[in-house]
DNA sequence: CGAGACGTTGATCTGATTCAAATACAGTGG
DNA sequence: CCACTGTATTTGAATCAGATCAACGTCTCG
């Protein structure tokens, strides 16, 4: 858990107690190939999960082939709290990397709602922030240019990466093939090369074997009205406000 | 509550006890002219709303003036259940029609779900379906072409409105310019106009004053490959899986 | 070393945008 | 009831961002 350990106490201080209670929650670590399904739209599924290691893609695809991708999951994202409602989802994950997951153990999670522990607002958190990614990526593909659109992603992926210490001050593993890049921004696989190629050209990023490196932090940021709002990075609260309402 | 009472009781029965119920949640009406703000982005809601009548729209707006349309809202329609979580909203929401809201008491859901009422789960579902139709508008404005998109908005919205009894067998009032359709679709308005003239001339629909009307459903459907699975027309379960575990 | 997947680049094409101007339409005030 | 005003719709013409087609380079890994 520990990327996910991470991310939580990237923004509030979480104290041994919510260490070990997140602890407890892995049931069991299970790992996949490169390319490999994690979930498959129509299932159901009974399992929450977490990232442990490696990149994983939401995604959907028509009938005819064309394939969307709906977001990025990095280390630490989480799979599916919805889960309670034992329906089937709607969408696919598949691996990008090897992968490596983690099965929680969905009652703990529920009896550390039932005490109102910090750390279920911080997953509820979360789902508000995967929300918050999800809007902005439909702003991102509906209104912005293809450079915007590249722009923006990097940004945000770099972001996300650093705050589970997948990343550095300016640098990063990018370990996604220009087509899934593609998928996710609604271009072709050629044009993103192009936009890709344009931004090195022009200074602002720099790829070099798997690592891309952001040259020019604020010229990228200007390139694409870059803001952080959606991540909502202000952190969880220490609680859910409904708790006190249980008490 | 009628319209959150009908959409609900639209898939699981419903009883008077779950009627009487959801009739208690709501605290006061209020009403907004076409075009007002209800929401605005930045802003911390403390407060859930449904949706009683008329159209709203979620939007974000960048910097330059482009608005991107994240979702239509219908009567019925919730905003939002994330308020537990006291985070600032990341998109506005404004009144398309003349709206008028019901505020919901936050702590009366709570305890519903504290019940574990099957309202709560039903409450829990429509959350689930908004997200699907957020995933499905990522998917239609990036690998979609221009006539699939508007064929597709079409198809769902008349599925929706139809559902809170807004709608007749193939016709609707849709009280959207077409403008925001545009804003929705991330296309440019001049092109919405084109594709839906194309689609008149082809004889798939036909729009008189405010009423649309599908003339051609099957064609409609096959013109963009419209499936209903991510409205998750299931229905919610009776309860959460949840709830069992807390007694 | 060979095969398959990914990346790069050029040439060409097209779906959609932009610009512009002409209706249609709804609401307002006289 | 009509003229007036602002907003939405419609249509045409020109343009362009990005797609498609095609070919070639490069890397990886069995």
């Amino acid at each position: 858990m520990q990327p996910l350990f991470r991310r939580l106490s990237y923004y509030s201080k979480l104290n041994d107690d919510d260490g070990d209670a997140l602890a407890k929650l892995s049931l069991r670590d299970h790992s996949y190939a490169p390319g490999e399904d994690i979930i498959r739209r129509g299932e159901k599924t009974s399992q929450v999960f977490v990232i442990k290691q490696g990149w994983a893609v939401r995604y959907i695809t028509l009938e005819d082939g064309r394939t969307q991708v709906l977001n990025f999951m990095l280390p630490g994202d989480i799979f599916d709290l919805q889960v309670f409602l034992d329906d089937k989802v709607d969408h696919s994950v598949a691996a990008v990397t090897k992968v490596t997951t983690t099965v929680v153990n969905a009652d703990s999670i529920l009896s550390l709602f039932a005490q109102g522990s910090s750390i279920a607002a911080a997953l509820w958190w979360t789902t508000v922030q995967e929300e918050g990614i999800l809007r902005e990526q439909i702003v991102r593909n509906g209104r912005r240019t293809a450079r915007e659109r590249v722009a923006h992603l990097i940004l945000e992926l770099h972001r996300r990466a650093r705050i589970v210490g997948a990343a550095g001050a300016d640098s990063m593993e990018l370990p996604v093939s220009q087509i899934l890049i593609a998928d996710a921004l609604g271009l072709s696989f050629v044009h993103v090369n192009r936009v890709l190629r344009g931004l090195e050209k022009d200074g602002l990023i720099k790829k070099n074997k798997g690592v891309l490196t952001i040259l020019g932090r604020s010229q990228l940021i200007e390139a694409c009205g870059y803001s952080e709002e959606h991540l909502h990075l202000d952190g969880p609260p220490r609680r859910l406000s409904f708790m006190a309402v249980a008490e």
